[in-house]
Formats: structure tokens, C-alpha cells, sequence
RNA sequence: GCGGAAUUGGUGAAGUGGUUAACACGCCGGAUUGUGGCUCCGGUAUGCAUGGGUUCGAUCCCCAUAUUUCGCC
């Protein structure tokens, strides 16, 4: 069974859309957030806790699951879902990400075979391409592959992401070609950095190659500017087909999810809910809260007054800044349950307000009152 | 009681007779967007036990005092 979109609705002014996805695991609204759970873990939460959050699908990574445990071991578990014990839809990244970052000489080493890089782990010479990346993600069986796609930052050349968008296509047509299994989705990816033509291009070729849904890639990893990622989404959407569903990769900053929503994205992926969290910080409706800082150590209340997340429900800041500061595993663990929570009750918010109308409302709203602490 | 050694920020400590007292930890801030998980970037001693002295100048030399520590009786 295949990943689905149904259902949209437009509202005034914005490109905002309701949507269903049906999988085996169930079906999901949205628009949506996935936590990241690259080694076959969302880090720190159990399967109780990501279902607790309210989490639906779950985005793991092809790159590392290939290294450690290896993906065949990963089939013979019965797949990704048996091995993990997850029961929620999962997406597969294909590890076009961590593979370009890994290629020391990028003229070298992303050549039109694949992309030559050395292992993390033991530093042993490797070469992923996109029929390997599919077939390693057709054998972890999870519910949306990803085509292997080239990366680079938005800051390169104009004529290197033009080649850039090129090879993309030619390998999202190989990978499609290898693409083996029935159960899984298959998403196509539209690259070509902050140039509208470049996008334009990539959207309509893609598109042609008839994917299941379409992601935006190639954003929010470069340093670049809100504005110039929010362009980059406006000169794709436009290409894409309105019943599919359409992925914006790797972004998770609230107000990047609700700007993103606006310009008609689906779907979001983003580390940053746990990231932060192993860091010390948590998202609130304030604005991003330092548990490292000194002025919560006897602040007996909680993150957030009105949050219902487990956290929330039980621990005081003035406990979880002592968790942090001691660098106990707690903390991480718990402003994780946090920070995934908040930015799935954004969704949940963010479609409330796509029913109502008043997504641009609500945008300036969140926006108020999330810089007055900043 | 006698003799030796030590005394630098919150901590462990480097160091020099002469502009901004190294480094580490801690502390205080900040960062982090398809995760190469325990990371990165800033800030943090108006003062070197106290009191005298030598010197153009002392944290660094001398004397005394205090404290700590070791050895001997």
C-alpha cells in the first residue's frame, strides 16, 4: 500500500492544504512533522513515548542503518518496523546528505556512478549510488524511500547546481528504475538552490519521472537566509502536482513549519526538536528556553503552563535545568518528549487553523508572542 | 619545640623583575534546520596569603606574620 494524498483544501491567500496519507500503519493528517530517528531510534524515546507525542511517521536514515546494523540484517529482523518494534509509518533517507558531507573532494568524489567517501566509523573507502540506496531502502522495507539525490549548499554556483539538478534526475531515474518494492513509496527531490529556474527545472523534470510524492531538498543546510529558503519553496511548489504529497526536508523551526505551510508544504523532517534538547533547550510558545541559564534554578514551574506533554505534566524547570546542567541522560530525554510534542501541536494547531481560515492569523499571532522573549 | 616546603580566580594549576597572569574544569551567555550524538563559539582574577622592605618598577627578590603540609624530637 502506498502513501496517498487526498483531500485539499486551499485557503484565501495562502497555499495551505489539508491532507490525508493512508499507510499500513494507519492514516495521518496533515500537514505534519517527523521526528528524526536516524539509527533506527528517535534518540532516547521509547515506542510508548513517540506514540505518546502523537508522532506519526518517523524518518530514519539508509547512510547510517547500512553501516551499523546493515540493512540485510535489518531484513532478516522482518524489516525496519520489526527490528525497531515501531508501529507507525517510517520514512528512509537516502543518504545523498550525509554522503555528499562525507566526500572530502567533491569534484573527485561525487562522480556520475555515485559518491565515492569514507566511513565515520572505520574510515573505509565506500561508494553509495542511487540503486544501492534504493535497494538498501527496498530491503529496511520502509514506508517512503527516498530518491538518492546530490546536496550541495545553497551557497554554490549557479553552474554547479545546475549540474547538480541534472545528475539529480538521472539518478532519481535510476533509482526509480531499481526501485523493487511494492509496499513502499518512492519520493522524488527537487534541488537547484535559491534560483528560480533552476527549481522550475527540477520540479517539472521530476515530475515527468512520476514519483509518489515530491520533497524540496537542499535547504536549511547552508546557513542560507529565511527569506532565500522560503523562496527556494515558493519557485518549487508551483511545479508540483496538488495531489501529492509535497515533503519540505530537514526543516523544523516553528516558524520555518507554519511559513512552510503557507507556501503549501505537507510534510517536515527536522533533528532540531532533539538536537536542541541534548542541548539543553526547548521550544516554547516564547521562544527557545535555556535551561542552562541561571535564572531557572528555582523556577518550580513547568516549561510550559498549558503543554500536555509528559514533561510538562511532571517536571518543574528548576528540576530539568538541574538535569541539564548535571548532564544527566533525563534531561535530554525529556526535553526531547518536549520539543517533539511542541512541534507536533504546532501541526495540530497549524490545521486548526487551515480549517478556520486564519493560518496567516494565527502565523502573526505565533510570531508576536514567539520573539517577545527573544 | 626544631627544621624544610608551600601559599596565584569558584577549583586544579602554569608563569615572569617591566605593555592584556597560560591552560583546563567550573560558572555565565550564545549557536545548532534530510544528526559524522555526549558538539561548537564567546565571556569570566583591577590581582598572585597579610604587613613591611629592596628597586625607576615586584605576583616574581628580602624580612616578619598567618595558614597548610612534611620530617625530627
Amino acid at each position: 500500500m502506498k502513501a496517498m494524498y487526498e483531500k485539499i483544501k486551499d485557503e484565501k491567500n495562502t497555499k495551505a492544504r489539508l491532507g490525508k496519507i493512508h499507510t499500513n500503519y494507519g492514516t495521518f493528517d496533515t500537514p505534519m512533522f517527523m521526528p528524526v530517528g536516524t539509527r533506527a531510534t528517535v534518540k532516547g524515546l521509547t515506542k510508548e513515548e513517540l506514540k505518546e507525542v502523537k508522532s506519526g511517521f518517523i524518518l530514519a536514515n539508509t547512510y547510517h542503518l547500512w553501516l551499523r546494523p546493515g540493512s540485510k540484517i535489518i531484513e532478516k529482523a522482518g524489516g525496519l518496523h520489526a527490528f525497531m518494534n515501531y508501529d507507525g509509518p517510517i520514512l528512509t533517507d537516502s543518504g545523498g546528505y550525509q554522503v555528499f558531507s562525507l566526500a572530502k573532494n567533491k569534484e573527485k568524489d561525487i562522480v556520475e556512478e555515485g559518491v565515492h567517501f569514507k566511513s565515520h566509523i572505520d574510515g573505509s573507502a565506500l561508494l553509495l549510488t542511487p540503486e544501492k540506496s534504493i535497494q538498501i531502502q527496498n530491503e529496511l522495507d520502509s514506508d517512503i524511500a527516498m530518491s538518492f539525490d546530490e546536496c550541495p549548499p545553497a551557497s554554490a554556483s549557479y553552474e554547479y547546481l545546475k549540474q547538480s539538478v541534472e545528475r539529480t534526475l538521472r539518478w532519481a531515474k535510476r533509482g526509480k528504475a531499481v526501485h523493487s518494492n511494492p509496499k513502499q513509496a518512492l519520493f522524488g527531490i527537487v534541488q537547484g538552490g535559491a534560483y528560480k529556474d533552476l527549481r522550475k527545472f527540477s520540479a517539472e523534470e521530476t515530475v515527468k519521472l512520476d514519483f509518489d510524492g515530491y520533497s524540496i531538498g537542499g535547504v536549511a543546510n547552508d546557513g542560507e537566509s529565511k527569506e532565500e529558503m522560503y523562496q527556494a519553496i515558493e519557485y518549487s511548489i508551483p511545479y508540483l502536482p496538488e495531489d501529492k504529497v509535497r515533503y519540505l526536508m530537514g526543516v523544523g523551526e516553528p516558524i520555518d513549519l507554519i511559513e512552510g505551510v503557507i507556501r503549501g508544504v505537507d510534510i517536515f523532517d527536522c533533528v532540531l526538536p532533539t538536537r536542541i534538547a541534548r542541548h539543553g533547550h526547548a521550544f516554547t510558545k516564547h521562544g527557545r528556553c535555556n535551561l542552562h541559564n541561571a535564572k531557572w534554578k528555582e523556577d518550580f514551574t513547568p516549561l510550559e503552563e498549558d503543554c500536555d506533554c509528559y514533561t510538562c505534566k511532571n517536571y518543574t524547570k528548576a528540576y530539568l535545568r538541574h538535569l541539564i546542567t548535571t548532564k544527566e541522560t533525563l534531561g535530554g530525554r525529556l526535553l526531547s518528549i518536549h520539543n517533539i510534542r511542541f512541534l507536533i501541536r504546532l501541526t495540530e494547531e497549524i490545521r486548526e487553523a487551515i480549517k478556520t481560515d486564519t493560518l496567516l492569523a494565527y502565523r502573526d499571532s505565533f510570531l508576536a508572542k514567539y520573539k517577545s522573549q527573544k
